[in-house]
DNA sequence: CCCTTTGTTGAACAGATACTCAACAAAACC
DNA sequence: GGTTTTGTTGAGTATCTGTTCAACAAAGGG
């Protein structure tokens, strides 16, 4: 069939996503892109369409590989389920240094209203993913006794959206992550200090 | 000398603002910005030198008419200190019903980092008014007495910062009030729960 | 009331942008 | 192994972008 043999999609995709994350859509030119993927401007458009089809694609690719992953290996698979969410928040600025481009999700949340929502639906299953996520851990939280049997879950899952949203803002602006260390290791337990069940401590 | 009779300064920039708030600096074309303020290119480039130099006095008159005003009104200017706190909050989105065109620095905050630093000064000079209102209300609250005396007021003011931003991503998506009210009047009182003086309560 | 200064006008420009299309190549199928 | 189907190529197009400029109009000062 003649894809360039080199590219299998989810790659494709992946390179073309961290182009996106980086620039945003309005800024991305199909140059850029061509230059990314290494594709002429034919072959994406016989494959996606326009540019915003193949910015969905990589959107709902976002979701599928990078989100939904670090949903599962800090929120579903960890131990004590607060110190996978506690890493969760962490792990969005632990990479390198500067530059980090943040969040696809949050960026695009905030750049969508200005161009006839496009990703809209994208950002809203993202969105929703990560507050599903929330939800799962406290739950586990809870089960585990860590966190008080009333605990309204649905409740503080949407306050961790916000203000995992509000983290991702200052990150992309280049907030120094020693600051961003500081606000979630004390925001995150304040948040659930009112259900948190004391152990054995000091 | 002949600047369009219709408008004074201060005014032509709310207008530019305006539209930059909706549509974000790459959406909106110098076109755009002709149609809504009335003046001709020549007009724009005489007086501010280029697109960007429009939008930094746009932020700039952003950051010292809008955010300035609702730092003062809440934070400043309220006699239970927390009170204005949360009203500092809702007042994001008590507005019109749909279309909220979020907060110019949250915006620009997500896209500055796309294209060489765009608006960067004006962002970080209208976070940090923030965040320094922030602390402010923390510091009266506590000599108010609402607040415990070794309240970490610079601590807490980063994280009611990214509470914010994080905020302003979800009204700028269209998050529904309702579902803001109820994250913010939750969330903000278990960040403070920690310090909180109990007063005569049920 | 001239002259300078200040700001306006709007047509025009060079470059970028998203996108198309007809010719071409390589697998797939029978 | 021909034929069809699938994908690639890359020059080309129409439109939009930010920006300029020479001609013009309106104050301000002496």
């Amino acid at each position: 069939m003649g894809r360039k043999a080199t590219w299998t999609e989810p790659e494709l995709l992946r390179t073309v996503m961290a182009v996106f994350r980086r620039k945003g859509f309005a800024h991305t030119s199909v140059r850029d892109l061509e230059e990314a993927s290494g594709l002429h401007p034919g072959s994406i458009y016989k494959a996606y369409g326009n540019k915003e089809g193949l910015f969905t694609a990589a959107l709902a690719a976002y979701n599928e590989q990078v989100a939904a992953e670090r949903v599962r290996t800090h929120l579903d698979e960890t131990d004590p389920p607060l110190r996978g969410l506690h890493a969760y928040f962490l792990s969005t600025f632990d990479g390198d240094e500067e530059a980090n481009p943040g969040c696809l999700l949050t960026n695009t949340a905030v750049e969508a209203p200005a161009l006839a929502g496009v990703g809209r639906d994208g950002v809203t299953a993202g969105l929703e993913l990560i507050e599903a996520g929330f939800r799962r851990v406290l739950e586990r939280a809870v089960a585990a006794g860590e966190l008080a049997a009333d605990t309204p879950a649905g409740q503080l899952a949407g306050e961790l959206l916000a203000l995992y949203q509000g983290v991702l803002v200052l990150v992309r602006f280049g907030t120094a992550p020693a600051k961003l260390a500081g606000i979630v290791t004390h925001a995150l337990p304040a948040l659930l200090s009112t259900h948190i069940h004391e152990k054995s401590d000091s």
